[in-house]
DNA sequence: CCCTTAATTCCACTCAGTGGAAACGCTGGG
DNA sequence: CCCAGCGTTTCCACTGAGTGGAATTAAGGG
């Protein structure tokens, strides 16, 4: 027959293999443990198999199992395995002490990010602060793409595909005000284009501008510069915009040598 | 028919999955990239089978595809899991600041850690310096559990079963110096009994101490304390420990309050 | 102690997953 | 320019691994 039967193993992937990474990302930031019942609701799994699949996880090391509660909780793997992705990225190897170094140099926050979905996650966020004992690093966490400068940027640094596959789905999650975000959103990549940089303040009294990095062969990057407790000013953004164009330029320069 | 006869769903769990976990694995800190060949190889799967579940892994957004390369590398979604265990875990969110604050009061290394399989994994490790640009956090970064006051610690405060069984496979892995190896363990195990924590050099002129902590319903973890460039002595080492056993104490008052 | 609510196990059905083999597509050498 | 060599992906017949609704068991709550 020449009837174009579709093999099980073929181009869609893995059915169970995905459902259990639908299970692990069903633990968001800030969720402690989940019992089977609310990670079916949250996943739209049969809660029989997502019986068997954390069973599985909890055999495999991702997930420890509480057994008092009835629930489970992220294993310590998945953070070791989240400290090889970090020590294998070649990107963050080569530019993390300059991020450091100019985080203390310039007196503000220096953050590289890559997207997952339709967020923004922070591979460095170099905080900065006078007092010492609160400079701090975080990395995993994760902002929204059409929000913040860092999302702005990687959208300007990404394909024409991707970018439009990507404000698709803005526009189908954000009911609100999309209309005005949307074109915000556009804005801030020709100026990208234009200035090498886009200047955001998504959270109050704190200014971020962004920049994308692409390289060939791996993801794209975006790089940015914060300070807090400043009211946005023009003259400010760009005075912040020079310096992110300057470290941005020296980063590609390491970068381009392998 | 009385014969037992074995569902495919049923007690061993989900086998896709769990390969699918193993080629996750299979990228250990230090590792870019890796092609599906490398992969079948660490992991011992055919290699029809890693290919279809690496491109799962990629429709899922945990392995990033390097076409140039016809490689595979780890995407940004494994650090915001990880991210993701961090800030749910209840431990660290109650004494991570805590840890911060000690380890700037007695200029010492402060670290938490728990187990992944034979591995100790950081969820937080606070490495001291007097230059404040080098302080440090790392999380996800792994040391074996049986060279390591931390691992040993573990030991002492995990159950009698757990705790042989993971002595076996030490047995298993190191053919080298194994006798004494594991008779350093038994006594390293019965100081935490006597003392409250365990102190080995495991690093040269690095010296640490370390303790468990144990809670119902969460893992065991264990807190240890370290200095570098220091030669091991015996009253350093009890002065270390009586630091170690006041903090850990004031960590589980803490901690019994929920 | 019984009743509600949720997780787990059961199990017949079937299609999703498998892996050996064949096809593909680089890459460098002659 | 063509070919050889090698690693990756696709093909596909086979089958048992995985599925999910129903039954069962276990855990609080009154």
């Amino acid at each position: 027959m020449a009837q174009a039967r579709r093999y099980a193993g073929g181009i869609d992937g893995n059915r169970s293999l995905e459902r259990g990474v639908e299970i692990l990302r069903a633990f968001r930031p800030g969720v402690d443990t989940l019992g089977n019942g609310e990670i079916a609701e949250r996943t739209g799994l049969p809660r029989s198999t997502v019986s068997r699949l954390t069973r599985t996880l909890v055999n495999s090391g991702m997930l420890d199992e509480v057994r008092s509660e009835r629930a489970y909780r992220l294993a310590a793997s998945v953070i070791s395995i989240g400290h090889a992705m970090r020590t294998g990225s070649p990107v963050l190897n080569a530019i993390g002490p300059m991020m450091r170094a100019e985080s203390a140099r310039r007196r503000l926050n220096v953050g590289l990010a890559t997207a997952d979905r339709t967020m923004m996650v922070y591979l460095e966020s170099i905080r900065y602060s006078p007092r010492a004992a609160l400079r701090n690093v975080v990395a995993g966490q994760q902002v929204p793409m059409e929000l913040t400068s860092l999302g702005r940027a990687y959208l300007a640094g990404t394909t024409e595909t991707e970018r439009e596959r990507l404000l698709k789905q803005f526009k189908r999650r954000s009911a609100a005000a999309t209309r005005a975000l949307l074109a915000e959103v556009r804005r801030s990549i020709s100026a990208v284009e234009r200035d090498g940089y886009c200047a955001v303040s998504w959270q109050p009294a704190v200014l971020a501008v962004a920049t994308p990095i692409v390289l060939e062969g791996l993801p794209v990057y975006a790089l940015n510069m914060s300070l807090q407790n400043v009211e946005r000013s023009d003259a400010l953004a760009s005075e912040l915009g020079a310096y992110l164009n300057a470290f941005a330029a020296r980063c590609k320069e390491v970068l381009a040598g392998r």
